[in-house]
DNA sequence: ATCGGGATCTTCT
DNA sequence: GAAGATCCCGATC
């Protein structure tokens, strides 16, 4: 049987939009995909948030650091780095070379490899990729994955919108002290994959 | 269904 | 020395 997944078409950088929310907001419908080990995974992003300059909650705010240089890459690369010093943030550089700005990929509706990415046969599908530690995990995303290309012809890739979306809405960001009143995370409305209090899916 | 604490490491004060 | 773009588990309602 043929998959809907295996048609998904590469974005080329040229496509992605030139500025960080326009960015975050585009990126909804999109879909992620990581060819590991012979097997696609691939799954539809549904929920992102926006890290600008300027913005104190953003790690790109204090300038250039050690585990950051990703975050300043022309759009459409990988910075990936290690949260709670457990849990690998998947996010995606979104603005010129040197500019220090991402958007972070915080929940995903699995499509593809649906199998591979759980972690055990109880785990419920709705939690497969809900909350940004947990998609990284089902997609195999690690610190090996910091800085690559994700409009190149890489296993790790952005891809073309598989389907209708639905309208994306708005709130503020999850997780955050500093600057947490932005309201910086999109998410398609009605998702159940969508990660976050109800409170903050209403839109 | 919801709440709170612990794990664990890089970065900056 | 403290905080942090989180997750999981156990306790409690």
């Amino acid at each position: 049987m043929k998959h809907a997944a295996e048609k998904i078409r590469r974005l080329k950088r040229k496509e992605l939009p030139r500025d960080t929310v326009a960015m975050a907001k585009f990126l909804i419908g999109c879909t992620l995909v990581h060819d590991v080990d012979g097997d696609r995974l691939a799954a539809r992003i549904v929920e992102t948030e926006a890290y600008l300059t300027g913005d104190a909650a953003s790690h790109a705010y204090r300038g250039l650091t050690k585990r950051n240089p990703s975050m300043f890459l022309k759009r459409g690369h990988a910075y990936v780095y290690i949260s709670y010093g457990v849990w690998p943030m998947l996010n995606v550089s979104s603005s010129e070379k040197g500019v220090g700005e991402a958007v972070l990929i915080r929940a995903l509706e699995p499509l593809q490899g649906i199998e591979a990415m759980r972690r055990s046969e109880s785990e419920r599908p709705f939690d497969i990729a809900r909350g940004p530690g947990r998609l990284a995990r089902a997609m195999r995303v690690t610190l090996a994955d910091d800085g690559a290309d994700l409009c190149g012809a890489g296993p790790l890739f952005l891809g073309a919108p598989i389907r209708h979306i639905d309208p994306v809405a708005i709130s503020t960001r999850i997780g955050i002290t500093k600057d947490a009143d932005r309201k910086l995370r999109f998410f398609e409305r009605g998702n159940p994959f969508v990660s976050g209090p109800k409170s903050l899916n209403i839109g």
